[in-house]
RNA sequence: CGGAGUGUAGCUCAGCCUGGUAGAGCGCCAGCUUUGGGAGCUGGAUGUCGCAGGUUCAAAUCCUGCCACUCCGACCA
């Protein structure tokens, strides 16, 4: 992509309404644009952060043996009167009526529609268990929406539930997405650690928030410092194995968030092995047994022919949400720093001169040659002043700068900077080339 | 939902107290000079001063109502 054709608004001031700084350089980057509270428009760079994400939580949940489908945003109260939660959902869920005065409403999660869609088309345990999510657009009127993408009242999110024959399997199908959650998070550069979660009227200890942590993160954690440094992708996961030795390598540790913290067991953990920090909530897995599938019918035949209520898990990934913490987990004083797996472009080519003909010839050379070897570009094309173009990409991030300036050129090279350290090489054209070609 | 605040050019903001021709910096456009970390000079364009009433000879400015947005708190992917 042309830099000069590629509509992102820059701000070079922070604009007064953002907070926080994911939310600031969202807006500086020229990612996303307010709509109105708690809503924004993506623009085409924050959207392809966006679809970069989205895509490695499809991969990850793919992996595990879930089963992307699409439900509407636009639900029929009639379910939501079936679980008995039209009533308490309360004024966070958006009504709405249609031209036949039927009461409607934008969906702000999808148990009611999913255990419908379950009902409808599964009879016998043989069909068990069925993991099924979507990764669509959800509405909770919040109060107060604040920090931009982090807490909109419009947001993506990836859900998924789980139907199984008893609480047995259903923690199988647990386990699946707690390992699958912790693979996705580390795949987009992000140390998440799941910390237990209030479990409701269930009970019981099947419920984890995954929070990852960021200075900037809204709420205090404190964890056992091995499960920050656990490499969740060393080794391939066999999601058809028994999978509770992972989760309770994980779950064995302390991590508890402000609310659940007990500072008495946290000091029998030696001072060095405390974490104390700031996180931000990516994700919630969540076992609730019969809640849904009880009121609303939800049954399959077992081996004896007896109707059994399934037990059901949800999942949820907050897709739009993670674009902005992983800002405030990955930035520095000049702007985004992308993990290169979710970077909007993969490499940065910056003409430093544009309109030189040398400078022209080489740039738009390597502009096609680094497309052929697969790397996504946004070559900086602009008649702009060098201090101009380094600030921009500084600003949005991408993970590599190649800088191609007449200095360079007249002794045959270009310079290649790391946006996540700073290092700068100078490097042949050729030997720059092969350096990415073998990154895409 | 309680409390506080802000709406003036694309962005950041001044002007309001004390009513009297709509402002600055950055950005944008044109030209020239520059060019390796947000360049310089010259010229130019850009506004229902959030909306609606009211007071007044006269309202961005004073009064009333409404709307929007932001911040703090309680609640949440």
């Amino acid at each position: 992509m042309r830099l000069s054709q590629f509509l992102m608004p820059t701000l070079r001031e922070n604009p007064s309404e953002a907070q926080i700084v994911s939310h600031r350089l969202m807006l500086r980057a020229g990612m996303i644009r307010q709509s109105s509270a708690g809503i924004y428009t993506w623009l085409p760079l924050g959207f392809r952060v966006l679809k970069r994400i989205e895509q490695i939580v499809r991969e990850e949940q793919d992996a595990a043996g879930c089963q992307e489908m699409l439900m509407p945003t636009i639900q029929p109260a009639e379910l939501w009167r079936e679980s008995g939660r039209y009533d308490d959902y309360g004024k966070e869920m958006l009504r709405i009526r249609d031209r036949h005065d039927r009461e409607m409403l934008y969906g702000p999660t999808n148990e009611e529609l999913i255990t419908d869609i379950f009902r409808n088309a599964v009879r016998s345990y043989k069909e068990l268990p069925k993991l099924l999510y979507h990764i669509q657009w959800k509405f909770r009127d919040e109060v107060r929406p604040r920090f931009g993408v982090m807490r909109g009242r419009e947001f993506l999110m990836k859900d998924s539930y789980s139907f199984d024959i008893d609480a047995a399997a259903a923690r199988r199908s647990y386990n699946k997405m707690f390992v699958a959650y912790l693979r996705t998070f580390a795949r987009m550069g992000l140390k998440a650690i799941p910390m237990a979660a209030e479990t409701g009227p269930i009970g019981g200890d099947l419920s984890h928030e995954f929070i990852i942590l960021a200075e900037t993160g809204e709420s205090q954690v404190y964890c056992h410092r091995d499960l920050v440094e656990f490499d969740v992708l060393a080794t391939e996961v066999d999601y058809e194995a028994d999978l509770q030795p992972i989760v309770d390598k994980w779950t064995s540790l302390y991590a508890a968030t402000d609310e659940k913290h007990d500072p008495a067991i946290f000091a029998q953990i030696p001072e060095s092995d405390r974490v104390e920090a700031r996180g931000i909530e990516v994700g919630h897995i969540f076992y609730f047994g019969t809640k849904y599938s009880a009121p609303m019918k939800a049954t399959v035949t077992d081996a004896e022919g007896k109707d059994v209520v399934v037990h059901m898990g949800s999942y949820g990934i907050g897709v739009s949400r993670l674009v902005g913490a992983i800002i405030e987990a990955s930035h520095d004083d000049a702007g985004i720093i992308w993990p290169d797996s979710v970077a909007p472009f993969d490499v940065a080519l910056v003409n430093l001169r544009s309109g030189d003909a040398a400078c022209d010839a080489a740039a738009g050379d390597l502009y096609t040659k680094l497309r052929n070897a697969g790397l996504e570009v946004l070559y900086d094309d602009r008649a702009e002043s060098p201090g101009v173009k380094f600030a921009t990409m500084d600003l949005i991030g991408l993970p590599w700068q190649l800088i191609v300036g007449p200095r360079g050129l007249k002794s045959g090279v270009v310079e290649l900077k790391r946006r996540s350290t700073g290092a700068k090489e100078e490097l042949t054209i050729d030997a720059a080339l092969a350096r990415l070609a073998a990154k895409g």
